[in-house]
RNA sequence: CGGGAUGUAGUAUACCGGUAGUACGUCUGUUUUGGGAACAGAUAGACUGGGUUCGAUUCCCAGCAUCCCGACCA
């Protein structure tokens, strides 16, 4: 990524108004700062601030995945649908939301809603011995999902990026030691994204094979889903299995709890050989014996998650990122455009990037200090840095915090040290 | 998919069976410059199709789109 651009470059523009057509507050904030566009229900572009968000966290959820030695590919959106006539998933009455179409010469696509089917069916032809196992993979990739009721801006949408990843063991304590591994891995990304505090490990209805399916759920009042959230062990119980029954097993005591809205940013569960009993995805192992692989599977919606960040951070008058997935680290905001001001502003810019600091220069002229400011505050970097007829009095930069109320002047060297990467 | 609502400019709105006005925004210029600045000029609109009518943005019907509630979310 480029460490800094000029806002008078950049082709998008910020607006006072939102859109009549959006409601939820992410896709409001979003949209007035450039960072996305609608294109229809359900279905948004990523301009290039929100496209500099949706890599960032791509990137934290890919190093924190491949700590645990999964490897990515990326899989087709168009579908075989013979593949998935082999698990009955391309009957409608089983899975309604496909989106179908058709060669010119009328054979019958699908648009990818999931990956499974491929992923198994293409691991068929690599897979065959205990020595290949175990073995884990993932990607990112649009997922299309034809939903009747698409709302709450990237919240839920027809097409979203998705991160998807699949688990492959041969007994069930391999695959439950990984598992165990995947909460913590999901765990330290949702920190690293800067909503840890509020998001919880959530016990939901487990489908098919296991108990219960883990989701993590970010206390959100844009949430869909009601949790039930125990403090002092910091998990929580989604509505659909709260009961006491469910609350004894899980060794939690109903009084504790206290109801959220919340929204599921990611989940996890056990596949067992839901997939590999059709595929004869097997091994034989050091008997030569075949058995079927185990697996599972972890999601993480990238865009829900950016949403999701935006409306549990931001504040009237607007976005808050988190350092780790702003799109730039600093705004530094050029007040007034006599000669000695642009001078100074350009040396701070050049600065900035020669110490790999990431800078969103507004150099616009002829705009007033309080739209600058505006701006500023609607787009979210977490340090805005203000370079200006005063600031120069001074011999200095006036750098505030995003969530802070009033700034302070430190010069040039404080302001490396203080906006040095990894600090 | 069930229910509800709404479609006039980017936004908010006004009037009207005789082809649309205001404000904000946006753009250009000038003057400004520490919390969305002033002046001047400009820009831009009746969702689509059909019907009724001499004439429809206005009335009727259908479609489409968007939002909200619910269901769904494998």
């Amino acid at each position: 990524m480029t460490k800094g651009t000029r806002q008078s470059q950049l082709f998008t523009k910020t607006r006072k108004d939102a859109p009549a057509d959006e409601v939820s507050k992410n896709a409001e904030l979003l949209t007035r700062g450039g960072f996305i566009h609608k294109e229809m229900a359900g279905v948004y572009t990523y301009l290039p601030l929100g496209l500099r968000v949706l890599k960032k966290i791509e990137n934290i959820i890919r190093d924190e995945v491949n700590s645990v030695g999964a490897q990515e590919v990326s899989m087709t959106a168009l579908q075989n649908p013979e593949l998935w006539k082999k698990t009955d998933r391309w009957n409608d009455e089983v899975v309604d939301n496909w989106f179908k179409t058709k060669l010119k010469n009328d054979t019958e696509l699908g648009l990818a809603f999931s990956h499974e089917e491929p992923l198994v069916n293409m691991l068929t032809n690599f897979i065959s011995s205990y020595k290949d196992l175990p073995l884990s993979v993932y990607q990112f990739q649009t997922k299309f999902r034809n939903e009747l009721r698409a709302k709450s801006g990237i919240l839920r949408g027809r097409e979203f990026l998705m991160k998807d990843m699949y688990s492959f063991n041969t007994t069930q304590e391999d695959f439950d030691s990984f598992y165990e591994k995947m909460k913590i891995v999901y765990k330290n990304i949702f920190q690293k994204v800067g909503i840890g505090h509020i998001t919880y490990l959530t016990f939901a209805s487990g489908g098919i094979f296991s108990k219960y399916s883990h989701e993590f759920q970010t206390l959100t009042s844009a949430g869909e889903d009601t949790i039930y959230v125990d403090e002092a062990t910091s998990i929580a119980v989604n509505q659909e299995v709260f009961n006491d029954e469910v609350l004894a097993n899980l060794n939690l005591e109903k009084e504790k709890l206290v109801e959220h809205k919340a929204i599921e940013v990611g989940n996890i569960f056990e596949l067992k050989t839901k997939f590999s009993k059709p595929f004869d995805l097997s091994y034989v192992d050091e008997k030569g014996e075949k058995h079927e692989v185990l697996m599972g599977c972890y999601g993480i919606g990238v865009g829900r998650l950016m949403g999701t960040v935006v409306e549990a951070l931001a504040d009237d008058k607007g976005i808050i990122w988190p350092e780790s997935i702003a799109p730039f680290k600093v705004h530094l905001l050029m007040l007034g455009d006599d000669e000695e001001v642009k001078k100074r502003a350009d040396e701070v810019f050049e600065t900035l990037q020669k110490n790999n600091i990431e800078v969103l220069f507004d150099d616009r002229v002829g705009l007033s200090a309080g739209e600058k400011f505006a701006d500023a505050d609607l787009l979210g970097m977490p340090y805005r840095a203000v370079i200006s007829a005063r600031s120069i009095k001074e011999d200095g930069v006036e750098i505030k915090k995003r969530n802070e109320e009033k700034g302070k002047v430190i010069n040039m060297e404080e302001l490396l040290k203080l906006l040095a990467p990894n600090h």
